[in-house]
DNA sequence: ATAAAAAATTACAAAAAACGTAACATTAAT
DNA sequence: ATTAATGTTACGTTTTTTGTAATTTTTTAT
């Protein structure tokens, strides 16, 4: 087998409690005691709390890219498809702690920062891609620049955080619907719009 | 004014980190933080961390008290009244996190441990007594003990927190309503049944 | 406008927590 | 039975947090 039991525990762990309290806030026996291990065998498989934390960001990375993927690559309409990708993304956001956020922000790794700064962009432009493809097989208007789609996809994830625009809406779920589709019949070909 | 806003605004903070990180993972500073002050402010208003979180506590557990006499003292009936307390309490256990409860368990303050042990005396009683009332009034069966009816209760709260249980419902709210419903049914008397 | 009060900033020593390792005991696997 | 892996204990080192003092800035009241 290519990775131990304890490897995978020890990786799930710290992947749930980093999820939740950030990184910094977790020790490594912390995450001993959520796998169970002693302090000792965590040390005899990772070199330290920052390896780890590093291989836990490429796991959950590699995940948001399977997910984008599973919806991208359904046999459903490309409406449908924006429709899950906004809400995919706004249940993650709900679940996951700002703490995570933060550390990852000020994560001062040159290594890591770079590794982000990578998945970024690649994101960005795999995403914009996907969207071109679409533009060119009809599924969103074709006098739409894709650059300003995205802008106002970055515009959209801000409100969804943002008190005053949610304070408007009787819950979160009207707002992200209300968001949703605001984009959505903004975005479909002419001829569908009836 | 009795408490000045810094006050307000630090045991608010406070009481936002402690329930979700715990009190052991919350770092002054990080109070200081959330509540936009400086680290000098708090200690002229508050002697340490650990006076803070017995003012929190206390704050809780009064809040607690509050939600549970608001639900009590509604024109509504005995079995609704029950049905509100057990949705309320899994809403909180759904929010509270793990880390608060085991920083309260393991609390090797004395006075702590002490104000802890009596406010969860005095709430059993106080509900105990209520249900007791309930009972002289008819809305629940006289043949039952009040004491069976806490265990049953305590045995309940267990399972919604038990994986094993849970995984059994398509989601944790039809498994709360089987309780309640099984709790309520069980609970009427004999002529309501019908 | 100015004096007094409150809060922020900076710096720092002391205490506590977390880190990482070594030696040895125990358990599990083959 | 032997080897490999994990657990236990203990400990020195490093880092973080604590709590305070001195000083500057901001706010409040007169």
């Amino acid at each position: 087998m290519k990775k131990s039991k304890t490897h995978i525990k020890v990786v799930e762990s710290a992947k749930n409690l980093f999820w939740k309290f950030g990184i910094k806030k977790v020790t490594v026996e912390d995450i001993c005691e959520e796998a169970g291990i002693s302090k000792m065998t965590f040390y005899r498989n990772f070199s330290n709390k920052q390896e780890l934390a590093k291989i836990v960001i490429q796991n959950l990375t590699e995940e948001g890219l399977a997910n984008y993927n599973a919806i991208m690559h359904q046999e459903i309409s490309f409406a449908e498809k924006m429709g899950k990708l906004v809400l995919l993304k706004h249940e993650q956001s709900q679940n996951v702690s700002m703490e995570f956020i933060k550390d990852l922000y000020k994560a001062n790794d040159p290594e890591l920062r770079n590794f982000l700064e990578t998945h970024k962009e690649n994101s960005y432009k795999r995403f914009f891609d996907d969207l071109l493809e679409a533009q060119k097989t009809g599924q969103i208007r074709k006098d739409i620049k894709i650059s300003f789609i995205m802008q106002m996809l970055d515009y959209f994830s801000q409100k969804m955080v943002d008190d005053a625009f949610l304070s408007q809406y009787e819950n979160v779920h009207d707002a992200a619907m209300e968001i949703t589709n605001f984009f959505l019949y903004g975005l479909f070909p002419p001829d569908d719009k009836a």
